[in-house]
RNA sequence: GGACCCGUAGCCCAGUGGAUAAGGCGACGGCCUUCUAAGCCGUAGAUCGAGGGUUCGAAUCCCUCCGGGUCCGCCA
């Protein structure tokens, strides 16, 4: 509807004023909730060719509009330049019909657009931490909304398996686990390894420290650490393919994966392939060497392989060492060019921190400008903020790390407390359990979720995060709530599937809920079109909020006109379809009751 | 040395060239003889880091400066 107004404003700057508007200027934003009117249309940008005072200006255009399309317009009312148009409630309730027949699915265009998301990316030697989850729940979230708008998504996870810090703790489970397993002691997985990662930093330590107590310098203690030579011959062998080494690495790895699983399935992330560095860093390796002949690349006299990028503003970047082994960035080309012949994509997006600007902005550009690939220009580095402790950024080394399971089991406990404090039980006990989960895990997606992914983000270990306000838990509580109400009105038999009579009187507060319900499809698509779920955490907030001023103010089954009460329970039936499915697109679950 | 990102109330955060900068937390004051108070209403709190510029109009775009963060590893 909105398209038919503007449709009729550029009519009449064609036929009243002969004038060929700029479409940009020819948009209409929602009236701002201080002034009467529904959608607001501003005249500042014709004032000067059409030579006319703003308010008469708009004050003609809105008159033209009352002239010609009077079943839409209702009324209008001009401030300086604002002209402010109220629609006829014929439209709101025509919106409210249609919905109330489909629920809220989106009806977008269906679209070919292929896109691969790579998320998660972790490594095989810790456990998940709090940026792990941060990286997860935008990955999955992003995934959602851009297949909500009818594209293809395709999930993927790349495992950093290899490695010299695999290594590590390889080396440190065999001289110090005493054959233990994750079994034997009762520790998941990921959990059991990333304690022998943190084992050798400690001996290694130790060592060094030994060596320099004897007198010899820092740079020599570390170049001669046994542990550290030991984990360079263990890497040298993996790479060989040596049996022993290779079993050990594989059991390790599985504890790890099985770890994994454990916190994907509680996060609720999930992916259509996962890829392993193991299997991509050869055909990398095979690239850059072609690329070497091709002479696109360069070796140094050491062996060592570098590509130039001074041309395009940027550095030499390191291809290959001089012992032959792959690096980062030629891994990462590998598993490129293997995705892309997997999906062939329109877009590959890559889910990775800020901290790697430079490396894919180096990535996009040795695979468009020196290997002539043509899907190097489908690259898209989704790139987000780090999440912060109060004292600064999270360093495993040093401890201050929010470990990912702990993190959701804390949310979980604060859930539990929480709801028992309000005196919340009607529930048997599995119900309670599943209760508190949603609600502990729904509190954490949605306090991620709802800043903007390119801004770093504060997490305070010490206060907790809040269930009141702004939160998961409120935005869950008004679903429950208006849950409730449909069970009410269910059992009072009241027939929620019939129309409206389009004259019944429509108040403030009625209107301005549809008209924010109406939003929802524009909310996804834009958060679609900037990758950023946030846009649709806020609008969740916004539309909760306002259901409750509503639910405050107008009292649903106090409404003595049977045909008030039916569009009421309308309304906020619609509220709880589109709040589930925004929250759906958060990876939230919703409570029928709370 | 070079490059990128971020500065909005005590704290967190929205705002993608339009009106009087929107909320949340915290503080203070109201609202439960029941459609769920994890809620609602109200009060106090903002020279939008600073200065210039572009524009009818700038938190938003451009320039300079200040503050915070990140990257430019034969780590991943």
């Amino acid at each position: 509807m909105s398209k038919k107004l503007i449709d009729t404003i550029q009519q009449i700057f064609e036929e009243q004023y002969q004038i060929q508007p700029n479409p940009a200027d020819l948009t209409l934003q929602k009236t701002k909730k201080e002034f009467a009117g529904d959608y607001t249309f501003v005249v500042f940008p014709f004032v000067k060719t059409l030579r006319k005072a703003p308010p008469v200006l708009a004050d003609e255009i809105g008159k033209q509009l009352m002239e010609r399309i009077p079943e839409m317009v209702a009324e209008y009312n001009v401030v300086q330049g604002f002209l402010n148009i109220s629609l006829q409630n014929f439209y709101w309730f025509q919106f409210l019909e249609e919905k109330n027949k489909d629920g809220v699915s989106l009806s977008f265009p269906t679209d070919n657009e292929v896109v691969v998301i790579e998320y998660s990316s972790p490594n095989t030697n810790k456990p998940l931490h709090l940026g792990h989850v941060r990286n997860n729940l935008l990955g999955a979230a992003t995934a959602n909304i851009l297949s909500a708008v009818g594209k293809k998504v395709y999930r993927v996870n790349l495992v950093n398996d290899r490695g010299i810090h695999i290594c590590k703790s390889m080396l440190a489970w065999e001289k110090f686990g005493n054959n233990s397993t994750p079994e034997s002691t009762g520790i998941k997985g990921d959990h059991f390894v990333g304690d022998y990662y943190v084992e050798f930093d400690q001996q290694l330590k130790r060592e060094i420290a030994e060596q320099m107590q004897r007198g010899v310098t820092e740079e020599d203690a570390i170049k001669c650490a046994p542990l550290l030579i030991q984990s360079q011959k263990m890497l040298k062998k993996w790479e060989e393919g040596d049996p022993e080494v290779r079993a050990l690495w594989k059991k390790m790895n599985q504890w790890v994966y099985d770890g994994f699983e454990a916190t994907y399935a509680r996060m609720g992330i999930e992916f259509e392939k996962t890829y392993y560095e193991s299997d991509t860093y050869l055909l990398g390796k095979k690239m850059v060497e072609k690329g070497v002949a091709d002479g696109v690349f360069y070796r140094k006299e050491d062996g060592s392989v570098w590509a130039d990028l001074t041309e395009e503003g940027l550095d030499e970047k390191l291809l290959l060492r001089a012992d032959g082994t792959s690096v980062y960035m030629t891994q990462d080309l590998g598993t490129a060019q293997l995705r892309y012949d997997d999906f062939h994509p329109n877009r590959m997006i890559y889910v990775v921190g800020n901290e790697q600007n430079y490396h894919f902005d180096v990535l996009k550009l040795i695979a468009t400008n020196k290997l002539k690939q043509s899907w190097g220009e489908t690259i898209y580095h989704l790139s987000y903020g780090m999440v912060e402790l109060p004292e600064g950024k999270m360093k495993s080394r040093e401890g201050t790390v929010v470990d990912a399971d702990d993190l959701m089991e804390e949310m979980h406990q604060e859930a539990k407390r929480s709801t028992e404090e309000l005196g919340k039980n009607n529930l048997d006990e599995d119900q309670k359990e599943g209760l508190y989960e949603m609600i502990g895990i729904g509190a954490l997606k949605y306090f991620i979720l709802k800043v903007d992914p390119k801004k770093n983000m504060l997490f305070n270990p010490a206060e907790s995060i809040d269930f009141n306000g702004n939160t998961g838990p409120f935005i869950q509580y008004t679903h429950a709530r208006i849950k409730s109400l449909l069970r009410k009105a269910a059992q009072e038999e009241i027939d929620l599937s019939r129309d409206i009579d389009k004259n019944t009187p429509l108040e403030e507060a009625e209107r301005g809920l549809i008209k924010i319900i109406k939003e929802y499809e524009s909310v996804v698509q834009n958060a679609a079109h900037q990758l950023s779920p946030a846009l649709v955490a806020n609008y969740l907030f916004e539309l909760s909020k306002e259901f409750n001023r509503f639910y405050q103010e107008s009292p649903i089954f106090k409404a003595t006109d049977p045909a008030i009460r039916v569009l009421r329970l309308q309304i906020a039936k619609l509220c709880a379809s589109t709040i589930q499915a925004g929250m759906g697109l958060l990876g939230i679950q919703v409570p029928e009751q709370m």
